[in-house]
DNA sequence: CCTTGCCCTGACGCCGATGTCAGGGCTTAC
DNA sequence: GTAAGCCCTGACATCGGCGTCAGGGCAAGG
């Protein structure tokens, strides 16, 4: 499978995928002609790093994720390795959960002072 | 006042003050030398400014704020124009909290997959 | 006079994932 | 042979708030 077709496949761009590759992330054989060559599998590996990006992870912290497939795991995060990411992405999210909340009563509050301004 | 002082009294940099005059947050006037010049009342508005920086407000969304304050209102947020923004920006931070929140949902569920794969 | 310390403008750097353009090669079909 | 459609590498652009450096002016004190 070229580029192209893995990028379609996978619902995304054959520039994104040289990017994952170029931060160690997918490594393709090459053809004699230098095309990258991928097979099915790899649409697995895509998959799940885009899954992962989704959730707000750094293409570095994907890594054991992505190793830890290759590895033959039937997911990424089933590895000790991956269990360190997903305990420190979990505390960032819930920081920023706190913070949120925090923004969105200070919101709420706000405008509940507009409404009730128009009574004095 | 000049930039130095009013940075230093609102907790920021000299560099951060340019930027909002740049974005139309704030027009100070200019000694003969071409120094900015600022009153006390600035202080007030350079806080709001970092205020609703802090609570994920872009500078173009602050103008109505800042306005409001200059128009004599006790708080920046009390102007219609300002509600349309506030409102915006609660309807964003709710999005974001539902989307963080499954997030964090589906990272304690691998959390939860990987002790419990321990005990096959 | 010279240093110190403030001020000025303008411009580039950052971060992260991706788009996009430039310039060039292979393959396949007409 | 040539046009179409894929592939290659490399490099610049994006967004936003700010750091930081470059190059230069003004004021006050030794």
């Amino acid at each position: 499978m070229l580029i192209g077709e893995l990028a379609d496949r996978a619902g995304t761009s054959p520039r994104t995928l040289r990017y994952y590759e170029k931060h160690g992330l997918i490594r393709p054989r090459r053809d004699a002609n230098g095309y990258r060559q991928y097979d099915d599998a790899e649409l697995r590996v895509v998959h799940e790093i885009r899954t992962l990006l989704a959730d707000g992870f750094g293409v570095d912290d994907i890594k054991p994720f992505v190793a830890c497939l290759r590895a033959g795991n039937s997911a990424g995060h089933v590895c000790p390795e991956s269990a360190v990411v997903l305990r420190r992405r979990l505390a960032e999210v819930d920081e920023l959960l706190g913070r949120l909340t925090d923004v969105r009563e200070r919101l709420r509050d706000q405008l509940k002072e507009i409404r009730c301004q128009m009574t004095p």
